[in-house]
DNA sequence: TATTGACTTAGAGCAAACTCTAAGTGTTAT
DNA sequence: ATAACACTTAGAGTTTGCTCTAAGTCAATA
């Protein structure tokens, strides 16, 4: 699979698979004879796996530690096993972050929503619930 | 309330706090005689709804709009709401992430614990689950 | 065969959100 | 009253994560 290929697959740009190339984000991608990425279906596993931490909002810098390891072989492995829990304990604090201003949300549009029906603002905006 | 003991409060930079004042994240604090900021409980309530949509990860841009909105006036009340709506579903969204990749976190972990225990790893690492 | 277009690299540039610096003013404790 | 320290502003610098540019190679098609 070309990197065209690849990012049209993942809609995500050339630029940033280099990228994640680049800073082994991801390990080294198959070549073809002439140097040309020829992505087989390990290196879009990573991808794929790449991207879905990003788009969680993970950093390269933790993907980057975690391709490093597996490169290093088994006895990295409680390493590894680590750094997950590490990462996951950072999502799951996001997520309550998340669900925290989801709730405030919530009320304002719902505050808001009365408003707009009945033509009165039922609370004061200064108490920014 | 000084500068410093807000930035105390909320655990965050005095720095920032003037930053987000600034860019018209929040609207202008209160000041003394001589222009030494001095938050008022209006002043630290729009410093607390600050924190809270950034630390989703909402971008300062949507806070600077919803504050200047809340400036002109109540006939910005419908805009107010789409605003509102169109940053929930962003966190939606990004909720959805997280926990897709939770699932996979938890996964991997599942199975790491498995060969640190039993010295096997069970699945093949390429396949990245 | 020439040219079009996809690919390559190294490295510069950019946007967001802070974070720091410099130069100066105000306030308070000894 | 003078040192020490908190405050002020304007503007420069930093980090992260891309994104773009330049200069060149390679492959396929008119």
């Amino acid at each position: 699979m070309t990197i065209k290929e690849v990012s049209e697959k993942f809609n995500i740009s050339q630029d940033t698979l280099r990228y994640y190339e680049r800073v082994g984000m991801i390990p080294h991608v198959t070549r073809t004879a002439s140097g040309i990425r020829d992505y087989q279906k390990e290196d879009l596993a990573w991808v794929e796996l790449a991207i879905c931490m990003r788009s969680a909002g993970l950093p390269v810098e933790a993907m980057i530690e975690y391709v490093e390891l597996t490169q290093d072989g088994d006895y990295t492995i409680p390493t590894r096993l680590q750094l997950l829990k590490d990462q996951r304990e950072i999502l799951l604090n996001q997520k309550e972050k998340i669900e925290a201003t989801l709730n405030r949300l919530n009320y304002k549009i719902n505050r808001y929503e009365i408003a707009v029906k009945t033509g009165v603002l039922s609370w004061k905006e200064e108490e920014n619930v």
